[in-house]
DNA sequence: ACTATAACGCACAGAACTTGGCATTAAGCC
DNA sequence: GGCTTAATGCCAAGTTCTGTGCGTTATAGT
């Protein structure tokens, strides 16, 4: 979990200067993570400023100044993890059963306004540098296309499943409750079987 | 073309108080433009200022407060209408042809980093209000569905060719000049003939 | 429990952004 | 051409954001 934190900037190689996870930051984190997600739910991904978050995560600001550095890339950086990434996948043998259940978790987990708000903000962050809120989903579709029974890729998951799904929750997110899983899912085993 | 510019705030109805969109005001937009253009390309979405883009459009600052208020207001109506609505859309009564021409009208414009960037713009402001600048897009999908000898609906297009398009160009640019028009028209036609 | 220091809070200064009043220019319409 | 007034330019606060030095707290490791 590098993220892009900023804090001591120790990049001489000389054993790491261990960060402190736990107790007080740890609390400051969750905190900081309530108030950023309530605010981008409110007022968008934009429109966001740091003081704000200081203020309603009764932080002071320049802690967060100090973590990351601006707005834009502490959004995504909390975008990025708010998914864990080692939550685990279906993995019951059956992979387009898996495959279904894994597309219903993400339909679901985007049909959540903060969770879609989140994701926008990480789209407008999209594009330059590392900064990509969605690679942990693509290395999953990757995992997906990579099982032994696979008949697509992971780019055809990305266009078939993953690119809908995120298309409707960034533009169109009133329509994602009614996308069924199984339909995208279904055409993507079919084209190649 | 109601656009979200403000400007003079007449609610009573009587006669709308007739804008000025010729000359100056004309060149001013054109030279406000261009200035986004460029520094959205340079600096992503998100910082870019209002003061910023005034400099550099030797505009002065409050003309673009008076006229869209705040940045990303701004950014996301000049994002709309980058591809004119009325630009007239490829009509030969081959539809998978014309499809395929549209398609990869798409790609050509996603692939060029200024159209891309402010892709992303428009997706930070999406899902709030009436903002959202694929409007357009969405509205021609649905009018290729509703052309005689279709055998698909809106909604298909916009998941199988327009959602892969648009996530690739906010998430993935640099694979979007690889993809191919035709798989995905092709795809959309298949699966329901 | 003890030590070193990562991370935090506080305060202040400098920069940048917003906003409105007022004067000037010129687009739209006879 | 002449009139009305939309839109711009200029300026001057007022507000908010950004960034840094310094002292304090308490975490990670022994």
């Amino acid at each position: 979990m590098p993220s892009s934190v900023r804090y001591s900037g120790c990049m001489v190689a000389e054993s790491r200067p261990r960060r402190r996870t736990g107790g007080r930051s740890a609390v400051v984190l969750t905190s900081i993570r309530k108030a950023v997600e309530e605010l981008i739910a409110e007022r968008g991904s934009e429109g966001v400023t740091i003081p704000m978050v200081a203020e309603r995560a009764r932080v002071n600001h320049s802690s967060i100044y100090r973590r990351w550095g601006d707005a834009r890339t502490m959004i995504n950086d909390l975008a990025t993890y708010r998914l864990d990434p080692d939550r685990g996948l279906p993995d019951t043998g059956d992979l387009r059963a898996d495959l279904t259940a894994w597309t219903q978790e993400l339909i679901s987990h985007y049909s959540i306004p903060v969770n879609a708000a989140l994701l926008r903000g990480g789209a407008a962050a999209a594009g330059e540098s590392e900064s990509d809120c969605l690679r942990d989903r693509q290395a999953e579709a990757a995992g997906f296309a990579a099982r032994p029974g696979s008949t697509f890729t992971g780019d055809e998951v990305i266009d078939r499943v993953v690119a809908p799904i995120i298309y409707r929750a960034i533009f169109l997110p009133w329509t994602l409750p009614e996308v069924d899983a199984r339909t995208y899912v279904d055409e993507l085993c079919h084209r190649s079987a």
